[in-house]
DNA sequence: AATTATTGAGTCAATATGACACAATAGTAA
DNA sequence: TTACTATTGTGTCATATTGACTCAATAATT
């Protein structure tokens, strides 16, 4: 099923995957309390582009989703939300694929299968930074975190897929596991507020943001403290998982 | 672009549409203080779908959607809202698309543009229940309003999708003109309320629903009453157009 | 031992919520 | 006309939540 190089990957398209339909995934890490992206860098202009795909024949679109993304992050099994359906008739991948159909000295149609117009399926990915190994694919020069704030210049509409993401990651905040699935194991109630503020798009105070979260009954807090910044040490916690979903279903308290 | 025939469809199908993308809508319209949606029914079982269609080769999804409901309910310039994308391996229009094809006792292929797999994008359109002129397309038995309590069957997945457009409309209940496009100009508070517990899926205790919807300053209340009912008369109140959509810019109260 | 940045916890007035109560009234029945 | 019924507009009140603040505690550094 996977091809095993551009010319096989070109060759066999056409039979392999369905045609119109592609696969845009918006993978969102944390580090250093800061939302951030991971994008390719195209192997022969400087733009850089989300980690993309296309459905296989047979295959569910939500499984091509989280195999494009297995290939690219080297993670499975974490959040995958399919968020919105980006329908411009104007949207194909031409820049890209037929420079790299070209640079392979290949023979190929106008209307060859990579050429046609795309409708993209986008989805968002919240993976654990820390896990994350990125390596690039053979169509990319190099696979790298972007902060939110500073995105580089993006291949198409990608900066509006982006934008996209983070709008309906908002409405769904409080009924997804959007803080578990971004946060390592132990972290701190500052982590998990800067989560919640780059999501809602503004600043929260620090004690009634506490205050609430807390309220929720949703986090165990561990006895060891983290240490490292030259102040009070905070307190580490995690996600009392059971209690955690179970509050999701009702949607946690509503607004911030 | 539109086809004049069913014959015709079938043989200008694949020149005029994109390949694996189909598009359904759930088109919901209130009346009697309830939900409804409109449904067809296949000319052939007594099964009800939604009222789908395809996506033209150079139009945008959007426009699709809109195009489709305007051949179904010959109302324009209503809110669609895209909401989820479909993508099952198992999709596709067999059921309905072979009895037609076959009761035209035309010549097809096993692998006629008509019976490939489709990824379906899913809008719904909220429209003013008044104004809608159901008419079912040669395809088609009927057209009707069905209550969101109880459905009829339901062709493949289309119950689901029922179901998926409630949810994310539940989502965007505080960020969508909802009761604007689902009410007509004049309507009482207890319309509103209906359309309100309808969406959530629970009551709402009177008093307070009141309480709250008029803390928004989005409602203009009319001096005419409203007559009909052997009780007192509740006022008439229309949606300060202006009020209410700078008011869902930033969201309404969030919960109920 | 003093300094610094940041934390956990607390205060308090203002506001919102949930669960009722009750008088008002349009049409209907007597 | 009058009583009845169902439903409405409005009000009450105890409780919960929010937003804007303190302030003492403390890990690392000086």
């Amino acid at each position: 099923m996977k091809p095993t190089s551009i010319q096989e990957f070109f060759r066999q398209a056409h039979r392999v995957y369905l045609p119109a339909v592609s696969i845009d995934n918006v993978i969102f890490g944390f580090h250093e309390n800061q939302l951030k992206v991971l994008l390719l860098q195209s192997s022969d202009k400087n733009v850089w582009m989300l980690p993309g795909g296309f459905v296989g024949k047979k295959e569910h679109v939500d499984e091509a989703a989280a195999r494009i993304l297995k290939v690219r992050t080297g993670l499975d099994a974490i959040f995958l939300q399919q968020f919105y359906t980006f329908g411009h008739p104007k949207r194909s991948n031409n820049q890209i694929l037929v420079r790299a159909l070209k640079s392979l000295n290949q023979k190929y149609d106008a209307d060859h299968w990579a050429l046609q117009r795309f409708v993209s399926v986008g989805y968002y990915a919240l993976v654990e930074y820390a896990n994350v190994n990125p390596h690039p694919d053979e169509l990319s020069l190099a696979c790298e975190w972007h902060d939110l704030s500073k995105l580089p210049d993006l291949l198409l509409d990608h900066r509006e897929i982006i934008l996209k993401a983070l709008e309906e990651m908002r409405l769904k905040l409080n009924y997804q596991p959007i803080g578990y699935n971004l946060l390592p194991r132990e972290f701190t109630m500052k982590n998990l507020q800067s989560i919640y503020e780059t999501i809602l798009g503004r600043k929260l105070d620090r004690g009634n943001f506490n205050r609430k979260i807390l309220s929720y009954g949703i986090l165990d807090r561990k006895e060891k403290h983290y240490s490292g910044g030259a102040h009070k040490a905070p307190y580490l916690y995690v996600f009392n998982k059971k209690k955690y979903f179970k509050a999701l279903e009702g949607g946690l308290g509503r607004d911030f």
